[in-house]
DNA sequence: CGCACCTTTGTTGTTAACAATATTTAATTT
DNA sequence: AAATTAAATATTGTTAACAACAAAGGTGCG
């Protein structure tokens, strides 16, 4: 008999949840309140708490006691914050995964540059950044890095924290073809196991990312 | 009339947990059962609940569905993997910490580092390390870098799990009079907003730690 | 007309009972 | 006696009702 599966009310129910927010199905500053989500869930108010509070862990929803949940809505100051704990991270991702190049992990990167290197050239306006292709290369280094602790560092916090971040704005400008080159230096660089270089050049790689969002946050961009 | 204060119900159970575990108090491994907790602060299994799931994000908590809450229990991997983004977070802390120094905040680096010096010539033996003298060293720094990620996420998350993770062990082999030099290598980088170098130093520095601590891990060492 | 205060309403925080799962204990069989 | 299975027990997951708090709207007073 297939079991029901149990236990998963609020994982299933926060993985949901987790999508709408990162999907824009419901906007940054919006309420969550706990009533409505449980009744959209058809399940209790008990695990809608324990959902929301882990996406709060996560950084995705805000949360006041005895006031309630909200889609976070990143300050630039949160912006800068998350930038430059991203460079910091991600550096350093590159530096170990530099030193532990597994085999199957790096051509893994070669085959993504490559797929990547095809979508530019068929979309030369640039969508390279917008469609998730970006995130791929970045979370396939912190899989080479073999550290667990920074890679769900990484995949699980910081990145859907950036992806939110960039909802609240007009999609960055097209960085695609720069980008790309950047891309490749740094996967050249690990693939000589030139650790400082590829920890240098990813951090320059995350600044240059910051100076393009910042430049459109101090032109007071803000999303509808 | 002096109002009863109210939605600290886990607010305070949170706090005292943490100092329980973090004390030694409750030892890692040992079983965190919400009914006898809920009993313990005559308070229902849902505050608990929150608080142990809290815990579990701030990594203090192991955490299985349906299992239960368990004071965790670091692997050598854990250890290794946790000291890795130590070096991460506090080199780049250190180099934030350089390029921004607030001369407030400089004289507070430098007042301790006075006090340090004293306390090691007073109790030669070495208990730098132990009495939570080092960590004072290292928030200073996180709070010179002006970003409140970074500074949270070394004073709330990797500091309490480096504590836990002490606890699992005999104390550290004296390290103090070296990492008390270090530290004052460390500050003057920082002083004279050398980045590059108080970044490398504090590399170095928690290198040499987990160097030290990892000698003890091979050698079979447990705490009782 | 404006402001403060109070009432009302809606939302979150907490509780205790119920349901489902894991663990332990005891019985049974080989 | 050892191992396997089945009942019993303890623990976590969920639910619905209750209590406390915050926000909104209306009322009275200056």
């Amino acid at each position: 008999m297939m079991p029901v599966e149990h236990g998963s009310a609020w994982s299933a129910l926060e993985a949901e949840l987790r999508e709408d927010i990162l999907s824009g199905r419901i906007s940054p500053g919006e309420r969550l309140g706990e009533v409505p989500l449980a009744a959209r869930f058809s399940v209790s108010r008990g695990p809608v708490r324990d959902a929301l509070r882990k996406l709060a862990g996560a950084g995705l929803v805000s949360f006041l006691p005895n006031i309630g949940a909200r889609v976070r809505v990143f300050s630039q100051d949160d912006a800068r914050a998350l930038y430059e704990l991203r460079a910091a991270l991600e550096s350093d991702a590159a530096r170990w995964a530099a030193r532990r190049a597994d085999k199957a992990q790096a051509q893994g990167l070669i085959a993504l540059l490559g797929q990547h290197a095809e979508t530019i050239a068929a979309h030369p306006a640039g969508a390279y950044l917008q469609n998730g292709k970006d995130a791929d290369f970045h979370i396939v280094i912190a899989e080479m890095a073999q550290n667990p602790l920074l890679r769900d560092l990484l995949a699980d916090e910081l990145y859907p924290q950036l992806a939110l971040l960039r909802r609240q704005h007009r999609h960055v400008a097209g960085r695609g073809r720069v980008a790309l080159r950047e891309h490749e230096n740094i996967a050249d660089a690990i693939l000589n196991g030139d650790d400082e270089l590829a920890a240098l050049l990813m951090r320059r790689h995350i600044e240059a990312s910051w100076n393009a969002l910042r430049g459109q946050l101090d032109a007071g961009d803000s999303a509808p």
